[in-house]
RNA sequence: CGGAGUGUAGCUCAGCUUGGUAGAGCACCACGUUCGGGACGUGGGGGCCGAAGGUUCAAAUCCUUUCACUCCGACCA
């Protein structure tokens, strides 16, 4: 194909709105352009990555025995009003009306349309299991867009469905689809980790994110270096610390400590480390505040604050006013010492003593705390309360954390009997009596994945695709194309016969100067270049160059074919 | 949703404080020189200064409203 007659809009600068590497690189090489926030057009350099990523996801997943189906975009209220979640999606569900004033919604995800095929189409436990997937476009209002096509609006997701009689085959196509999972993103020679994942409200204990690993990446994921867990930091359990308390061995003292007020604030006032101080949250109840202790450099995991009881849904920190009412004084003074609601205190605050904390009274703390004598400590009430942080032990007891950053770029949970008992999806067993089926969820963010893709493999100067994704296999660079015979058909000579050999050449015929040429194939990250220049023709040669490792070398005009076809790899 | 910020040429931005005929670089078009790592010269095209109101003899600039976009936060306890 020649770069003449494709629109690739490559940026000299920098769009100043782009923050990560990828999202400047897809914007910089003319991938994407932005139509409104968290919507993007697929130009068509861009256009051919993605459908290269696609095809990849395809191919593996009709082999694991899923079927491809298309599901509408636009889907038609009764079946969430059906299904309870209507009311429940909230804002990320952009809803619309037709003509006749019936309601209908831009698809965010398409548990209700799949399960209302399978319960019209699939009657017998004989046509189960069933596996159905789509690549179609999902639409979630996002609070906050951002990163390009990492967090869009409008995103091409694969999502795929699995309905079942019984918990082990279910639990059979979950694990192929785990392995499928895992084939897709090596094919695509991504550096990831499936991780365990908080399942949410779905419930169930089965859930996997499969994390590409990146700097850029939204989630923190940990895991140990003594064995092969892996899990979302959300997910990952906090151990009790294996020392028992020391014994108290300073008074309690009350300190005035006017104008501190957070942990870092009082632990420099007081000239001591964060660690030897708790910090004390008070959420809002069902039944009134719940207070939640945690050492003062520790953060509050919201994903198991959610499971305490009596917390409300999501997690609501008390306002002042609450605050006052029921403690008497503002945030930055609160502390466990003589609190009269209840308490929850995570594992290793609980093992701390002669600690500082919060008075209870504006502009006061206490130094030389202790549990027991000073502040009471229900032992039933000692739970997991924060993330793990780096170096701590790993939950299953072998070697420690390390916590890196991930994207998620694909998700498979259970999900039980939730859609198919709210939409009455049910098949005739061996018996004759009617069994509500099991379903299976396989999620995969295609265009993320390009995104991913990018933050994985780019340097200075622009993107390196990696060969089975990448836009062209060869590009073919005719450095004054316009200008010189020779170069022209020797460029146009090779480019036909690595066309032939069927390989994917971009020529660029462009009536640039060399250094823009140079310079856009750098940003374009095409694996494989070919220089067609005179200097070199005058003996028969072009050179050849690799994307990845900048390897140059000359080769002879008839033996370029040959040697693309020995590199490629 | 809270906070901060930005909207001026296709892109990156200046001009705004102190109102007085709309600018630069890159990109684009023409011509010439140049031609293996983002060339140079000359000439040229391109803007309802996000939108709407207001103040003023006069508004990109001051005021009000509004829209869009970006970033940070959503853990002061």
């Amino acid at each position: 194909m020649r770069a003449s007659a494709l629109l690739i809009p490559t940026l000299k600068e920098t769009p100043a709105d782009a923050e990560i590497a990828s999202h400047r690189l897809m914007l910089r090489a003319g991938l994407i352009r932005r139509l409104a926030a968290g919507m993007y057009t697929w130009l068509p350099l861009g256009l051919r990555v993605l459908r290269k990523v696609e095809a990849i996801i395809r191919d593996e997943l009709n082999r694991s025995g899923a079927q491809e189906v298309l599901m509408p975009f636009v889907q038609p209220a009764e079946l969430w009003l059906e299904s309870g979640r209507w009311e429940a999606m909230g804002p990320d569900m952009l809803r619309l009306k037709d003509r006749h004033e019936r309601d209908f919604c831009l698809g965010p995800t398409h548990e209700e349309v799949i399960t209302d095929i399978v319960r019209k189409e699939v009657r017998s436990y004989k046509q189960l299991p069933c596996n159905l997937y789509q690549i179609n476009f999902k639409f979630r209002d996002e609070i906050r867009p951002r990163f390009g096509v990492m967090r869009a609006r409008e995103f091409l997701m694969k999502d795929g469905y699995s309905f079942h009689l019984d918990e082990e085959c279910f639990a059979a196509t979950y694990r192929e689809m785990h392995a499928c999972y895992g084939r897709i993103l090596n094919r695509m020679q991504l550096d990831f980790r499936a991780v365990l994942a908080d399942t949410g409200n779905i419930g169930g204990s089965t859930s996997h994110e499969f994390q590409v690993l990146a700097n850029s990446g939204e989630d923190r994921i940990a895991f140990s270096n003594g064995s092969d867990y892996a899990a979302n930091v959300e997910e990952a359990e906090a151990l009790a610390p294996k020392e028992p308390r020391a014994t108290p061995s300073a008074a309690l003292t009350k300190v005035a400590t006017p104008n501190v007020h957070s942990i870092g604030d009082v632990a420099a006032f007081l000239g001591i480390e964060p660690s030897r101080t708790l910090k004390t949250l008070v959420l809002a109840g069902i039944e009134g505040p719940v207070a939640l202790v945690l050492r003062g450099d520790h953060e509050l995991n919201e994903v198991k604050a959610r499971k305490l009881p009596g917390v409300l849904q999501p997690v609501t920190f008390a306002n002042e006013t609450m605050l006052r009412a029921s403690v008497g004084c503002g945030a930055g003074s609160l502390g466990p010492v003589g609190l009269e609601i209840p308490v929850y205190v995570d594992r290793t605050a609980a093992a701390m003593a002669d600690f500082v904390c919060g008075a209870n009274a504006d502009g006061y703390h206490y130094t030389g705390a202790n549990w027991g004598r000073d502040a009471a400590l229900d032992a039933t009430r000692i739970v997991d309360l924060r993330n793990v942080v780096d170096g701590d032990p790993s939950p299953d007891g072998r070697g420690t954390l390390s916590i890196t950053r991930g994207i998620e770029v694909g998700h498979i949970f259970q999900l039980g009997r939730k859609y198919s008992e709210a939409l009455n999806a049910t098949v005739l067993d061996r018996d004759g009596a009617t069994q509500t089926l099991i379903m299976g969820c396989y999620g995969m963010g295609v265009t993320r994945l390009v995104g991913a893709i990018i933050e994985q493999c780019h340097d200075d100067d622009g993107i390196v695709w990696p060969t089975p994704v990448a836009p062209f296999l060869v590009h073919v660079l005719g450095l004054n194309y316009t200008k010189s015979d020779e170069v022209r058909r020797a460029a146009d000579r090779i480019a036909a016969e690595l066309e032939a050999a069927g390989h994917e050449v971009l020529l660029d015929d462009r009536d640039e100067r060399p250094g823009v040429k140079f310079a856009d194939a750098d940003l374009l990250g095409i694996p494989h270049r070919v220089v067609v220049g005179d200097r070199n023709l005058k003996t028969g040669q072009v050179e050849y160059r690799s994307r990845a490792d900048a390897a140059s070398l000359l080769v002879q005009v008839d033996r370029i074919a040959e040697h693309i076809a020995a590199v490629k790899g």
